[in-house]
DNA sequence: ACCGGCTGTTACTTGCGGTAACCGTACTGT
DNA sequence: ACAGTACGGTTACCGCAAGTAACAGCCGGT
């Protein structure tokens, strides 16, 4: 019965929830990760009870905003990992790819990185694990995948490659975040000194001359 | 005038900071980063004002906590950097350092990277740098300092010690605290497997057979 | 005996996340 | 034409946590 009509439900719905996504976002890029729900639904044109009929609760609203430039970033950090270039060009050009968008728009960056924070009405939990922004292990996941299917790492291959998946996510992470706060150097600097220690930097270079040899 | 009174009024204030540490660190390490200043003050057995007279906001009374453990940590960290041995083995043992400390008190781990967050009350500024946590950034510098002392760099060694030690604090932190949320692996895998990454892992294995040459 | 400074309290304000209860309107079936 | 109802919307409220007066006891100094 009546499908046609629960689809046109269905996309006014979705629309609206479009909508109301965009003022989030426009508020979050503003005021950063503590725009409270008051302004976003201010910015809507609504008010508060709406967002918490469409969202459940902050957290969700801020899973949803997440999502969506998780994905919009993952799309394009796949694309340089996928060039027809060799390793360490994709590499770079990953880094790359990565750390200009957190230049471009540093608020959504800090927003991905701290979202949800403790509810302070309701949940009490505090599960340990599952700490760290969503962003950070999607993109480990992701890369993790990438590593395994593309190069040759013997027996445990699946352990490693998550592990290095991480890592790798992680300094990129940590180094554009202190990179984004200090501005030491240009980003091609930091992508080449980056590059190279992942190409083996610690293990190469020579001890100084007045320290004992290795 | 007086400085023996204005001494002995200083050693008790001391005292009481010292205290009121202790109990925030209980509370902490029970309810995690979302403990309120009423619970501290309760732990301690005594009443919010007096918390703010201490430590002047939230913020100010996390930040002393920060800091001592993060003290405790760089401590034991410099100790393994420091060791007499050759350099694979102090960052095995550096990696490892950092991982036991993480895994045997996880709640104050996850305070020290999420410490202020968004204070509703007053500031309104959301400065873009400065987010990450304090710690990251110590624990990065501190680093930095150890290679470009130790190692021999070439020019510009400055800059690529810092980001070289901002990126593998980055990826220490990161697969940590994976590591941590899923327990997929053995510490010392997971020392081994970052310790191969850091070692030129990417740059020495081979492309699975089916893919094309490099 | 009085005063200044310290520790401590109660009681308040503000602002946020979240919810309950109510209102209008447009679209439905009979 | 009219009752019913489902939905977008609102106001007004609760609970809670950060932070802040304003007041109360306890000292040592003059």
């Amino acid at each position: 019965m009546d499908t046609t009509q629960r689809t046109d439900r269905q996309r006014s719905a979705d629309r609206r929830r479009r909508e109301l996504l965009e003022a989030a976002d426009r508020v979050v890029l503003r005021d950063g990760p503590q725009a409270s729900m008051n302004a976003i639904a201010a910015e809507a044109g609504i008010t508060k009870p709406i967002l918490y009929r469409h969202f459940g609760d902050k957290g969700g609203l801020y899973a949803a905003l997440a999502q969506r430039h998780t994905d919009a970033l993952l799309d394009s950090l796949r694309a340089a990992l996928d060039a027809p270039a060799d390793r360490r060009e994709r590499v770079e050009s990953t880094l790359d790819t990565y750390l200009a968008a957190i230049e471009a728009r540093p608020q959504v960056y800090r927003f991905l990185m701290h979202p949800a924070e403790g509810g302070q009405g309701s949940d009490q939990g505090f599960d340990v694990g599952k700490h760290s922004a969503p962003l950070l292990r999607r993109m480990g996941e992701e890369l993790a995948q990438v590593i395994e299917e593309r190069l040759d790492l013997g027996p445990g291959s699946r352990q490693l490659a998550r592990v290095w998946g991480h890592g790798i996510v992680g300094m990129m992470h940590a180094a554009g975040d202190w990179w984004l706060g200090e501005r030491p150097c240009s980003r091609s600097e930091l992508v080449r000194g980056l590059t190279e220690l992942l190409w083996g930097g610690l293990a190469a270079v020579d001890d100084k001359t007045d320290s004992p040899g290795f």
